[in-house]
RNA sequence: GGGCGGUUAGCUCAGUUGGUUAGAGCGCUGCGUUGACAUCGCAGAGGUCAGUGGUUCAAAUCCUCUACCGCCCA
């Protein structure tokens, strides 16, 4: 008895604390997440989209973990060589803010501290997220390939960065100008168009009367919903076509406040229809205006500090805060008696997407990347299908995106980051770009050069991250092997930031495309639809989540009920039907296991001859299941994929297979422990990718009780493949039928409230053929039902009038109950009825099609046929209702 | 202003080439502690698939318009 699988070592309900650092840990010393190269095989490779350092795991990390972990380990089990590579991101902007955030905490700044303390600082911070962010991952049970791991601040990543500028900068793809940027007053750097919010904001429209300067009587009125910006202002504009205003143009104008002359201008982008049809330039901080300013050859003034105060431009206003200086025009216009109106205005405003604060328009000198060459082999690898982008109409939204695309502001005044690799010779004002830090300029080779101060957009390092991951530049047989990758999975919400400019960089500097499928998915809510973020305080925490329910239930729910691309909800009641489902898995198993005989190893091959008609159902479900499922996970449909498999498990394997096994079991007849034990270790596999916990550890017990199981591992074990020859549709029909008929017997017996402990008499009539396999399962039936005798009958049930017996015609056979116990006529009389009404609603429908001359000359013949077949059906069904009916 | 998505049971959502009586989980009602599982079992109630018009023999599914909600871009 010393190898009993004895009950007692498997505690009655799951406790997956006890299973999961214990399985990681084994599959990370047999290094099954590295891949072996083996060049005659095509691999499959995701590379992780980084996590970035600036806290904790949230619901994005895990669900992008589970998706992308499921296609992984499925690939895996399938035998190819899969890699899954792991990366971290130095988040410049983000993680510039939290920590500035704590030294504010500690009272004091980057400023106090400066640079290279303040980068101490942030590298203590990376470090300590950079382990986090593993331990979290390994939590979720995500394979990925730790030998792999990547910091976008590595050497080799950082290399990459440098080298991709140089190279861009000298193709002329990047260049330093003076055009409008965003601004973050707080952030105190410049932001790419990508990284500003757009809030619409309820705000004023002034309307402030310029004096004309060669009649002081007479006025133009401009409308403005920036008012202070008037001290930058160098000219108003009137459309050209606008009549009331042709007079105007070319005569000049006398600006509030600071008493400067500007000129009235005729520019066409001006909206005739917005204010006054006259309105105020101010070039440096208007993108419109900077452009009508750069046609008509106007001055640009700036007016305002790195921090949003009003600077020596702004006349009186000078030093002011932006609003505060907002507020002293509007009084100062006021008191002049300029300000004419003020209109309610509703309009759009850009705020920082990192610190919520308001962006301000700025020109500005900063460097910039020529997007629209780069994006048309980008557009031209989409249309023509050599990527594709699930769900498909993203692709729509790929498009509209890059066909309209603008040049990227890449530079940040930050200092946590990659630094720009480029250097200003102070003698010869020459710029010098190199890959590697240039001790001379190269132009006057005058050793008196200085680096620019500023870093570059963390999104740089991630557009190159496909293949900079895997070595690139050098020629390495990692790059050779996994690149071009296979799919890259990330939420929808990243679409423009990471997966649009990885496929301009990728065709850009590898001439290939980094990855040929978009896998987009959507974003995870609260219980009530509203996004998580740390303000709201309505972030879940992974981390306690698997402490509460595991890893498994937690990857479980995040998937169900999901479709790729759209948002879903996570709530507890998923979360206890994720911990339920594994529940019900452990039991399931744990039963099996029990009723193994101690001794023997047991064995799961099937020997086709001694099937008795459920074997071969539950094997025809499963294989039908493993179809299905497969083609959905082809086809990325894992939430499908995960119900299905769920549904068969519990609905099929639990509440009807091991139900009746339970029968034979105590029968000592054909043992059904070959078909189970074979039905449930192939199911555990089919389930792995999506639990890989749970089904790793109860794989693991059923291989010690089961012959002729090589693997080492279920996450190395093959993944199932359906045998269509099991597939059998009359034998499916057969079971489907003995399950019609407990149902049934149990639905009287509800519905008549018998006690538990009674039982009923039933006969059942199967019309013209009464088949064996039909009277083998009395036992089952009995049992099932709680019915007894169970007796089969050839024929029709002969009804006379005073019976007393319940008559129910079934899909294919007749129940007759006697009533003698079952008194409550009424009951039955409204049941009755009830499916009369619906059996009569069904003819009817089925009449009118088949009478109708359209349907029969233009359904197909097997259509036709089909339905005709289900109306004789139902007509038999009707007929023996209505005189059961009649009797009551 | 342009584009996209959603509207199906009380709640959260599936329903992918149009074709049995539209499904699941949770919730609800009733019953149930016979050795896998009360993180469970059995049974039940609950839906004119947002509205409108159309295409079709046949529409939750395809097309038109409308309403409401949400998102993206400008």
């Amino acid at each position: 008895m010393t190898q009993a699988p004895d009950i007692a070592e498997m505690p009655k309900a799951y406790e997956p604390g006890k299973v999961e650092r214990k399985r990681y840990d084994f599959w990370l010393k047999q290094g099954y997440f590295t891949p072996e190269i083996d060049r005659k095989k095509k691999p499959f490779v995701i590379i992780h989209p980084p996590t970035n350092i600036t806290g904790d795991m949230h619901l994005g990390t895990a669900i992008t973990a589970t998706i992308e972990d499921i296609m992984i380990r499925w690939h895996r089990m399938l035998g190819e060589p899969t890699l899954w590579l792991p990366g971290i991101d130095h988040a410049s902007i983000a993680t510039q803010v939290v920590v500035e955030k704590e030294l504010i905490k500690e009272g004091t700044s980057r400023q106090e501290l400066g640079r290279e303390k303040f980068l101490e600082r942030v590298w203590d911070w990376a470090n300590i997220y950079k382990k986090n962010i593993v331990e979290q991952h390994k939590r979720l049970g995500a394979s990925l390939d730790w030998s792999r791991l990547r910091f976008t601040m590595d050497d080799a990543p950082s290399r990459a960065v440098r080298t991709v500028f140089t190279n861009l900068y000298k193709k002329g793809l990047i260049y330093r100008g003076e055009r409008i940027i965003n601004w973050c007053p707080r952030c105190a750097t410049a932001l790419s168009d990508l990284e500003v919010e757009h809030k619409d904001t309820n705000g004023h429209l002034w309307y402030v009367n310029y004096p004309l300067v060669d009649d002081k009587n007479k006025f133009i009125t401009v409308a403005t919903t920036r008012p202070e910006t008037i001290v930058g202002d160098t000219a108003v504009a009137v459309n050209p076509n606008d009549i009331g205003f042709k007079k105007m143009v070319g005569k000049k104008v006398l600006l509030p406040a600071v008493n400067r002359e500007i000129p009235i201008v005729a520019d066409e982008a001006v909206d005739m229809e917005f204010g006054t049809g006259a309105v105020k330039i101010t070039p440096g901080h208007d993108p419109v205006d900077f452009d009508v300013a750069q046609r008509q050859g106007l001055p640009l003034i700036n007016i305002l500090n790195a921090d949003a105060t009003m600077n020596e431009n702004a006349g009186p206003y000078n030093g002011m805060d932006r609003f505060k200086a907002r507020e002293e025009i509007i009084a100062d216009l006021t008191k002049s008696g300029q300000l004419v109106k003020t209109e309610e205005y509703s309009h759009s405003v850009g705020h920082c997407d990192r610190c919520q604060t308001m962006v301000e328009p700025l020109a500005s000198l900063q460097w910039f990347m020529k997007m629209k060459p780069l994006a048309k082999p980008a557009i031209k690898a989409v249309r023509n299908g050599r990527i594709t982008i699930i769900p498909e109409r993203f692709t729509k939204v790929y498009f509209n995106w890059m066909e309209n695309i603008r040049d990227w502001c890449i530079s940040r005044q930050l200092w946590w980051g990659h630094r720009i690799p480029v250097w200003y010779c102070r003698d010869c004002n020459e710029i010098t770009v190199a890959v590697e830090t240039p001790t001379s300029c190269s132009r006057c080779k005058s050793a008196n050069i200085e680096q620019d101060p500023d870093m570059l957009d963390t999104w740089f390092s991630s557009a190159l991250w496909p293949f900079t991951t895997l070595g690139w530049p050098e020629d390495t047989e990692d790059l050779h092997y996994f690149y071009p990758t296979t799919v890259m999975e990330t939420g929808y919400d990243i679409l423009f930031f990471w997966v649009a400019r990885m496929i301009m960089m990728g065709l850009e500097n590898t001439g290939k495309i980094p990855f040929s499928t978009v896998y987009l998915h959507g974003l995870i809510r609260d219980e009530k639809g509203v996004k998580m973020t740390k303000t709201k305080g309505n972030v879940i925490n992974p981390e306690i989540v698997i402490d509460e329910y595991g890893t498994d239930a937690l990857r479980f729910s995040l998937l169900m009920g999901t479709t790729p691309g759209n948002d879903s909800k996570l709530s507890d009641a998923k979360l206890e039907a994720g911990r339920n489902f594994a529940n019900k898995m452990w039991n399931a198993t744990r039963f099996v296991i029990r009723s193994l005989e101690p001794v023997t190893k047991a064995d799961n091959k099937i020997d086709k001859k001694k099937l008795i008609a459920e074997d071969r159902w539950i094997l025809s479900r499963l294989n039908r299941t493993l179809a299905s499922v497969t083609g959905l996970m082809e086809d990325f449909q894992f939430g499908e994929a995960e119900r299905q498999i769920h549904d068969f498990l519990w609905g099929e394997y639990c509440d009807w297979y091991i139900e009746l096994a339970k029968i034979r079991l105590q029968k000592n007849d054909t043992s059904p422990l070959p078909v189970l034990l074979h039905v449930l270790e192939k199911s555990l596999r089919l389930l792995h990718p999506f639990m890989p916990f749970i089904t790793e550890e109860l794989w693991q017990n059923l291989k010690t009780h089961i012959q002729g199981i090589d693997a080492e591992s279920i996450m190395v074990a093959e993944y199932p493949k359906a045998d269509k020859t099991m597939i059998n549709t009359a034998v499916e029909k057969e079971i489907d039928n003995i399950i019609d008929i407990v149902h049934n017997i149990r639905n009287v017996r509800a519905q008549y409230k018998v006690e538990a402990g009674r039982w009923v008499e039933a006969s059942i009539y199967t019309g013209e053929s009464l088949s064996k396999s039909l009277i083998s399962y009395t036992k089952a039936i009995q049992t099932l039902s709680r019915a007894n005798p169970v007796s089969f009958m050839k024929g029709e049930p002969e009804t006379g009038a005073g019976d007393k017996k319940l008559v129910m015609p079934l899909q294919k056979t007749t129940l007759v109950i006697p009533l003698s116990s079952m008194l409550d006529v009424e009951a039955e009389k409204n049941r009755l009825q009830k499916e009369l009404d619906g059996v009569q609603n069904q003819v009817s429908r089925l009449e009118a099609r088949l009478q109708d001359e359209t349907f029969l000359t233009k359904a197909p013949e097997a259509v036709i046929a089909k339905e005709k077949q289900k109306l004789y059906t139902l007509n038999n069904r009707l007929e023996k209702l209505k005189q059961q009916s009649s009797k009551l």
